[in-house]
RNA sequence: CGACACCUGAUUCC
DNA sequence: GGAATCAGGTGTCG
């Protein structure tokens, strides 16, 4: 079942990058308009990805259909909401949109929602200073990608600080928790010190794919650390560029990585970047 | 432009009278289950009714889209939420669905949903004890000093809300009441339209003290509001100033007063205050 | 100057 | 416990 999946989501991809090497500017800018009009504004991305849905549902693009059930499942719908909405396009559509309905319902059996809600609560897990068990290790040696959400928090700023990531399998599903605490910190040692936690427990040469709602560490390490390193860790208004510690250590670290960057807006209800949140506040003001 | 909108829905619902006087049981639960779809369930009704909208965009039938528009409008959706709705639509659907958008565009502007939620509330006043508008007017008239209490609820936050005001003379004699509602609002929203009805109908050039406990109105208008218009409405953190249409409207109303502010404490046994309070409750409750 | 975070405080609405 | 709102402030970079 997860074999048909795999598949369809490699097809797409690797058709997606054919038309795009292929196509012109026009087609790319389909494309990337394409994506930005399922991306949060007035409306949440997530009820948006229903409408995509029940869209390719009336118009009967299994394709389509996949790709937006796969993603709403992603966005936290569960089965009942997603069913629901079918419905509307049922009614609208008619009867000729029963056999899409039919392939619509044998993927959201198999990709089982509800079930996997279960399996994430399950597997959760949290340890601030333990060390890691092997069986939570041997879960994520079977993977070579993952997602990893990060965020510190510190009251006061500068003040006591928390950091947590949550790492995640490619299809968003949970594989394990970090988080930790110091006394006296700052937001952004704190953004940094989440990454590096992440990092350190996750195995090497492999593909990652960091989120973070904070512009320091996404910039920092995706452009502005070439330059330190180059001009002996200066800031371009010639100060010492700060937290250098933790930035040496992060470019040793992701050396190791094929490193990917995801901004994500704090507190919009993305559903992980909100988790990171709260468990870095709560790091925080345990200490 | 209203005489063409209620000329669809007298059309639209003498047809179906019509069609179900006509049809036989099976024409008569469609009907049925087109309506059961769109109510309120795992999803709520007010997002079915744009999914219903996107999926009759992309089948570009132009009554469907009609109908849809109206009744998402009368749930609450703003017109921004709207068009971002059908941008989905007009990707998926691709630019066969233009001409379409653009009669959607039509009735939208009609139907300006932001200023018949003004209508809507404006006309939802209520009077304490139904005397004649005339004497009441006359009653405010006699004087050039007014002490006005106000207040705002809202069920939820964001959710249906109430407002409500009491115009006194300076010896704390009650002159009138105004109350009334909005569908979707918040608790903030409230507050400022208390104060703006209250002004609407106090004689201009007077003296009107204002009781209120919510600082966010009493320091918006007699701190923050002159800021906001030196900088472009732009609170500190650089974001766009909240509820900017109602804080502008009662910039202008402010200048036909010479008006005082008075910070009471919520639910403490202030008499009139506590009379505002219920009142907007009520109001918020009704609706 | 711009941007993203991190707060501290206050009031109301739930 | 959360949302609606604002003011003050620091942490950091280009």
């Amino acid at each position: 079942m997860q074999d048909s999946l795999d598949e369809f989501n490699e097809f797409r991809s690797e058709m997606n990058d054919l038309i795009l090497e292929e196509g012109d500017l026009n087609t790319k800018r389909f494309f990337n308009l394409d994506h930005k009009v399922y991306q949060d504004g007035k409306l949440p991305a997530k009820t948006k990805e229903l409408l995509g849905l029940v869209s390719s549902l009336v118009l009967r693009c299994d394709d389509c259909i996949t790709y937006h059930i796969i993603e709403a499942v992603k966005r936290g719908w569960s089965r009942e909401e997603i069913y629901e909405a079918m419905n509307v396009g049922l009614i609208v559509g008619g009867s000729i949109v029963i056999p899409h309905l039919r392939r619509a319902a044998k993927l959201l059996e198999e990709l089982e929602p509800d079930k996997s809600k279960e399996d994430i609560s399950a597997v959760e897990k949290e340890e601030s200073s333990d060390e890691s068990d092997k069986r939570e290790m041997k879960n994520l040696d079977k993977y070579q990608e993952f997602k990893v959400y990060t965020d510190g928090a510190c009251l006061g700023n500068p003040g006591p600080g928390g950091y947590a990531a949550v790492i995640l399998n490619p299809d968003f599903q949970k594989l394990k928790t970090v988080s930790g605490s110091e006394k006296d910190s700052t937001n952004n040692r704190m953004e940094l010190k989440a990454v590096i936690e992440a990092l350190k427990i996750i195995p090497k040469n492999t593909r990652v794919e960091l989120y973070s709602d904070s512009t320091y560490v996404l910039n920092g390490l995706s452009n502005w650390i070439e330059g330190w390193k180059r001009n002996g860790w200066k800031t371009a208004a010639k100060k010492a560029v700060a937290n250098q510690d933790l930035w040496q250590q992060l470019d040793q670290l992701s050396s190791d990585f094929e490193l990917t960057y995801q901004k994500v807006k704090g507190h919009s209800g993305d559903q992980f970047n909100d988790e990171v949140d709260i468990l870095a506040k709560k790091e925080a003001e345990k200490i």
